[in-house]
RNA sequence: GGGCGCAUAGCUCAGCUGGGAGAGCGCUUGCCUUACAAGCAAGAUGUCGGCGGUUCGAGCCCGUCUGCGCCCACCA
């Protein structure tokens, strides 16, 4: 093999097969292994639907991140991949294939659907799995899990049947929001509310007796069929002796009392209010307060029913229309108010949620959130950031029944058969063949699925093998983080805790890093709707995956939405190039030669220096990746690979590896090869392709994959040594930058003059000012009188330098450019003496700053005094 | 109605427990210097939204106001 790197990178040459690789030897596969620490990763599963999108890239990066630094500081790490069967996105969308087709899911029956559902499956549920591995994810697909599976399934059924025996699972009749296109109930998570422009109609209602009328306002007219009562305040002195009256409802033969509830504001529209309680949850609460009868008009598909009088049949908005023109010509609104309001709509079609009463299955919530609110109360479960506790909290504390039952195919169907003869419902966990109560043959299993989050709610322990007590489930229960989406936390989050808890007796996870979602330049969210989505799968072939990576996660704020646009690759694109550059160098200078070991020789202050900056950084890079702050951790390397490695430390190592003497040669380039393989694992974790790639040459082992972390080693400690090249960088730069100002060609070597009590500063380190600065010869002196010709003159704390310039100096511009010198540490020296004389900053501030500020005003005097000596020898 | 977030350089955003304001892009100037022009070097740019408070010290903590965004609730 060739230990040579192409001048530019190009990721599509090696990402697939590295790959393919790691796949096929297994690293992503951990032991259950008692010596090691298990940390595990459920991950969330993607819908079979769909895409990869970019708000998949950013969480699956951020979880792949977690994961590889896990695994290279010795953890047994696993992540545990797989797909949610997305119950009603799923449906609806093979429903739409079919329409397409001129089929109707009825026509096929339910056993014909669900054999075109799992042909769906393997064609769409494969291509989200590929593009995860796109990514670079290193999941454990051997433990690739589906939650229709027959392990997920056996874990549903038994999860259902334990709620049901503990009474926990009910059937009952109950408001629920139903949505008229998708034909099925939802919970209410699965609601969501759009502002709407609508009007306020004011509607006449005569008394039966003829004594005139009482006006109630309603949004939805097409309801008053459904009226059973109008409700007012019993303390509203306007209705007051009016309770108990009857009204006449309008376009109907129907009469209905008035009645007192508390829960009518008699501040608000006329004070009374009509009560639908079949198609209102509150109006259906009025209703069970007093024993009213509940009266549908509207149809499960939206449509009015038998009891809308002159309007069956109609769609509801048909229905409001033709209501309202025939109340209007009959002389029956008072008035019509603009007004704005928020409607329910379903999270999957957008169709106007009709609340209707309806004979559903349930989960009975108090019991289960109340140890679920305490384990995150307590600490036990911990989001990240903290904030985000506060949404799950005032979910929970409200939290109402969960209606799980959907009319709908693709699903786990409901483990309860219906006895046609005694009526009784038989729960269990295998197919029964009699009624449990009478015995009878005659029964038959419930129509409905379960809500799609009923089983995903499971995940972290269905797919380790629950209800088994698996090796795998004992090991890596409970899991450590659950990274995802603000948007999901009351979907799926609160739902696994709880379940978590019921099932197993333990919380899922201690952590729940919550990330922000991926938006577009605009700050819009991407939809499909809007077209404004950008493909992962594209910018990956374009860039590579380490490119997407990186540019998802350098400097975000935990919790914070992206606004992604393409522009943000570019950078990355080019620091990762920057990296490989490096490589380059390094390979091909350390090419063919035998390295000795670190520990057989002296260091060189450039190389503890180097060593001391790698060992900080490994060290900072480990609290940021601990602690998930993944933005400040990239951006962090971004600045070590690039302005310390690359600009300054490969800089460093030129005069010795162009130079002459072999041993030093050799020494330098075994740091630099360690340099670069330690830069790399630092890396591995944001970039695991190029990484995996260079280590090819690079590395001295089989994968970068199973190397170690580079952790904090105080061996590497050089205190004394970064003090000394950090102040040879900034001579370096004060000599360039007074290049640049006196228009030195950069090919004109010059000779530097330098006067300094600290002679070994500038002796031990004066071929790398003479590479890095320009410069040719330096000489000592005790003042500038020993120089002949004219000079410009550079002060630090420690040296004073003349460089002599000839005609190129312009002694107006010298005192210009002096004088502004001169102003700035003037004022810098006033800050520092107003601290210092600051009684309350010397007693109560800490010693050790304090101490920097003297050091400070002292060097900035002593700066001050030799630029005012320059000045006045001008 | 309740809660949360954001407001920092022309643009996009960092800034961890309070201790002299940062990055990328863009802009100006000069360079193809044997890893890299996807590059190198040098530079310019900020009443850290307003006001008040705590503190020796505030971009950061507290209060308040303004503007933008999000979530929950759903008074018909």
């Amino acid at each position: 093999m060739s230990n040579e790197l192409a001048k530019n990178f190009e990721p599509k040459s090696f990402e697939e097969a590295l790959y393919k690789k790691w796949e096929t030897s297994g690293y992503f596969t951990p032991d259950v292994d008692p010596n090691k620490e298990p940390f595990c990763i459920m991950m969330p599963p993607p819908n079979i639907t769909g895409q990869l999108h970019m708000g998949h890239a950013l969480t699956y990066t951020i979880q792949d991140i977690i994961i590889r630094h896990k695994r290279m500081l010795g953890y047994s790490a696993l992540w545990l991949p797989g797909t949610d069967h997305a119950s009603i996105a799923t449906e609806v969308k093979i429903v739409d294939m079919l329409a397409k087709e001129g089929i109707t899911k009825e026509s096929l029956g339910r056993e014909g659907f669900l054999k075109r559902a799992y042909e769906w499956k393997e064609t769409y549920g494969g291509q989200i799995v590929r593009q995860l591995r796109r990514l670079g994810s290193s999941c454990d697909w051997t433990k690739e899990a589906f939650t229709m599976d027959k392990q997920c399934s056996k874990a549903v059924v038994e999860v259902f049947v334990r709620l049901y025996e503990k009474g926990l699972i009910y059937q009952g009749d109950r408001m629920i929001n139903w949505c008229p296109s998708c034909l099925t109930a939802l919970s209410d998570a699965e609601v969501e509310y759009e502002n709407q422009q609508s009007h306020l109609w004011h509607i006449r209602y005569p008394y039966v007796d003829g004594s005139g009328y009482i006006v109630v306002a309603t949004t939805r007219p097409e309801t008053m069929l459904g009226d059973v009562a109008v409700a007012v305040n019993p303390n509203d002195k306007k209705y007051i002796d009016k309770i108990g009256k009857l009204l006449k409802l309008p376009l109907t033969d129907r009469e209905i009392p008035v009645i007192a509830d508390d829960y009518v504001e008699s501040s608000f529209g006329t004070g009374a209010v009509k009560i639908t309680p079949a198609h209102d949850p509150n109006d259906f609460e009025i209703g069970l307060r007093h024993d009213l009868e509940i009266v549908k008009v509207i149809a499960d598909d939206g449509t009015m029913n038998e009891n809308a009088f002159a309007y069956v049949n109609l769609s509801r908005e048909e229905a409001r229309d033709k209501i309202v023109k025939d109340l209007e010509s009959l002389g029956y609104i008072e008035k019509i108010e603009d007004y704005e309001h928020n409607v329910g709509c379903c999270y999957r079609c957008h169709t106007t949620i009709e609340p209707i009463v309806s004979k559903q299955w349930f989960v009975s919530m108090e019991q289960l959130a109340q140890p679920a609110i305490e384990v995150v109360k307590d600490g036990s479960v911990s989001f990240i950031p903290e904030r985000f506790s506060k949404i799950y909290f005032n979910w929970m504390e409200n939290i109402k029944d969960w209606c799980i039952s959907r009319q709908l195919w693709w699903g786990h169907r409901i483990p309860a058969w219906h006895c046609k003869d005694c009526g009784h419902i038989t729960v269990s966990r295998q197919v029964p063949d009699k009624c449990e109560k009478c015995n009878s043959l005659n029964i038959y299993q419930d129509e409905d699925v379960l809500d799609t989050w009923f089983s995903s709610a499971l995940w972290p322990f269905s797919t380790l093998g629950f209800p088994n007590q698996t090796k795998e489930l004992e090991y890596f229960y409970p899991t450590n983080v659950l990274v995802t989406g603000y948007d999901i936390i009351f979907f799926w989050v609160a739902r696994m805790i709880f379940s978590g808890i019921e099932n197993m007796g333990k919380f899922p996870f201690s952590e729940v890093l919550i990330h922000g979602i991926v938006r577009d330049a605009l700050g819009r969210k991407m939809s499909k709707s809007l077209g404004n989505g950008i493909d992962p799968i594209m910018l990956i072939e374009k860039y590579g995956a380490d490119v997407l990576r990186f540019s998802l996660c350098m400097g975000v704020a935990p919790g914070a939405d992206i606004r992604f646009s393409e522009d943000k690759m570019e950078p990355i694109r080019n620091f990762l190039n920057k990296l490989w550059n490096a490589s380059r160098y390094t390979l091909m200078n350390i090419e063919g030669l035998d390295l000795p070991k670190l520990e057989t020789f002296e260091l060189s202050n450039i190389d503890k220096w180097m060593l001391n900056k790698l060992n900080e950084v490994s060290n900072e890079l480990n609290k940021n990746l601990n602690s998930y702050d993944l933005g400040i951790a990239s951006a962090k390397l971004y600045d070590f690979i690039w302005g310390e490695v690359c600009d300054w430390y490969i800089e460093f190592t030129k005069p010795t590896i162009y130079g002459e003497n072999e041993e030093l040669k050799l020494n330098t380039l075994a740091v630099l090869k360690f340099v670069m393989q330690q830069s790399l694992k630092l890396l591995h974790p944001f970039a695991p392709f190029i990484t995996e790639e260079i280590w090819q040459k690079l590395g001295d082992s089989e994968t970068i994959m199973n190397t170690n972390f580079p952790v904090f080693n105080k061996a590497f400690s050089f205190k004394k040594e970064h003090e000394q090249i950090e102040h040879l960088k900034e001579i370096i730069k004060a000599i360039r930058n007074l290049r640049a100002q006196m228009d030195v060609e950069p090919s004109r070597k010059v000779k530097l003059y330098v006067n300094t009590k600290s002679k070994d500063l500038i002796a031990l380190n004066s071929t790398y000012i003479e590479r890095l600065a320009g410069c040719s010869g330096i000489e000592f002196v005790d003042s500038s009188d020993e120089l002949n010709d004219k000079f410009a003159t550079i002060v630090t704390s420690v040296v004073q330098i003349y460089i002599p310039l000839g005609d190129l100096i312009d002694v107006a511009k010298e005192f210009e450019r002096l004088d502004l010198e001169i102003g700035k540490l003037n004022k810098e020296i006033q800050r520092g003496k107003s601290m210092l004389s600051n009684q309350g900053f010397i007693s109560k501030a800490p010693q050790h700053l304090v101490e920097v500020e003297r050091k400070k005003l002292a060097d900035n005097k002593d700066k001050l005094e030799k630029l005012l000596i320059r000045r006045a020898e001008l």
